[in-house]
DNA sequence: GTCAAGAAGATTGTTGACAATCTTATTATC
DNA sequence: GATAATAAGATTGTCAACAATCTTCTTGAC
């Protein structure tokens, strides 16, 4: 490939969040890493890696056909890994594949983007019962951090990209403390397939502050051991984030398709 | 490609099981098409199917491995589309592909069997709530036909594939009726992974009247308009379907590899 | 001016060959 | 006899060219 990549940093342990030094530079970048695993990256896991960060940076616009031949030439390889590239992008739900019409950036439909909003809530709500069964009250520590954060930035009425990555950041670790390894790949990727919707809906300082209450009244269910109050506050969390990207695509006239 | 396959039969409507006549021969079919949609299918995706087929057969064993060139040999094509062909298996989770080694039949631990099983209860639960969202009565009547084949199957001690057979269709049912696209292909795939350990699991009799008797609270459930009951009851039949599958596994002496 | 038919170009699908890497068998050494 | 270095073979990764199909533009008829 012609500019090989660098090498991609050591991904958080499950025991860890790594919040960064507050004193520091905010933080806002999310690791949307297709292959999360730290191994060499073949040629077609390298090319689907850039084209991914593009099309979520918006290089690519929702609905653009991407052509072989044109990325083959961009990244100076035949276009057999750029075709399995795509393939795992597919996977993924970035891109569409339409028998000999190739491929184009993903555009969700409304009906498509609750629909996923609502498979997170079902999984959400069984990953905070398992990471309950698993966590100590030091290792939700790590997440109380992360929820005052919350509440500040929402109260303060901070940048709405700090607020998302730190969202994203408990997520994950929730998802990863679920010791269900599945769960927090498809977790993942579908959180990966609505980021831009979930922003939507977090565009205004009254739902953040209103996230940050529920982030709020999970962490203490959870540290109350009430599993059954944590399990609906992750799906009202869910919930309520999908009606807000409804609203705000409806608003934008996004017609639905 | 060597053998064309015949044209694939259309799919179930949404609006009709299609409960084969009694008085037939039972049918025991299983329809686990990769590509549910009724089109031209792709030499990759024809290839797809088959091995996908071969490999819910048994005719190559978990943990094996699977040669692009023979693959390619047999199907008399080049080995470009069989590698496609491996890539959708690995997505459906019916292979696994690890870099310059190629693709060995998935083998499931213990462990991922388990946590498959944990994700398809909180799916189903989700599923059976939207469906009852969305269906009428008469359409469960439909549901009903079923739940009462199953009910007989297990009184009269039948045949445990006819009993799974009927299973799957009703879960894939209530999956559609759900409205949920996404969700229904999820669960799906779900269950393709884990046909192999439902069937170990409802390998006795007692087993079976169990799931029956599951099954009739959950239409009982249902048909009362409870759907936190009918949820509860989805969930219990996936939760007892995973605990007698492990239980089966570790009997044979499975060790978890 | 509008629509349809046809041709040219663009794009995906498929192939066989070559390169890079891994696996296995052989042989030499202790 | 066991172990390690080496070589041969097998297997995946990549490439460039060709075939099949789809899109778009042009041309002609009404």
């Amino acid at each position: 490939m012609a500019e090989p990549q660098e090498p991609t940093a050591p991904s958080l342990t499950p025991s860890e969040i790594g919040w960064p030094d507050p004193a520091a530079a905010p933080s806002v970048e999310l690791d949307w890493r297709l292959v999360p695993e730290a191994r060499p990256l073949s040629l077609s896991e390298q090319i689907a890696e850039r084209l991914s960060q593009e099309i979520l940076a918006g290089t690519y616009q929702p609905g653009q056909r991407i052509l072989e031949q044109q990325i083959a030439q961009r990244f100076e390889v035949s276009r057999g890994p750029v075709r399995e590239a795509l393939r795992l992008l597919e996977r993924e739900g970035v891109i569409e594949i339409l028998p000999r019409r190739g491929a184009q950036v993903t555009s969700l439909t409304v009906k498509e983007v609750t629909d996923i909003f609502d498979i997170r809530g079902a999984l959400i709500g069984l990953c905070i019962g398992l990471a309950m069964e698993r966590l100590t009250p030091e290792q939700w520590g790590q997440v109380k951090q992360g929820v005052e954060r919350l509440g500040r930035l929402a109260r303060v009425n901070g940048s709405a990209e700090e607020y998302l990555s730190i969202t994203f950041r408990l997520s994950l670790f929730v998802g990863r403390s679920s010791g269900n390894e599945r769960l927090y790949e498809l977790l993942r990727s579908l959180s990966r397939q609505t980021v831009r919707y979930t922003a939507l809906g977090l565009g205004s300082q009254a739902r953040r502050r209103r996230s940050a209450r529920i982030w709020r009244d999970l962490l203490k269910a959870v540290l109350a051991g009430d599993a059954a109050a944590a399990e609906a506050a992750a799906r009202t969390l869910v919930k309520e984030s999908r009606d807000a990207a409804i609203r705000q695509l409806q608003m934008e006239g996004h017609a639905g398709a």
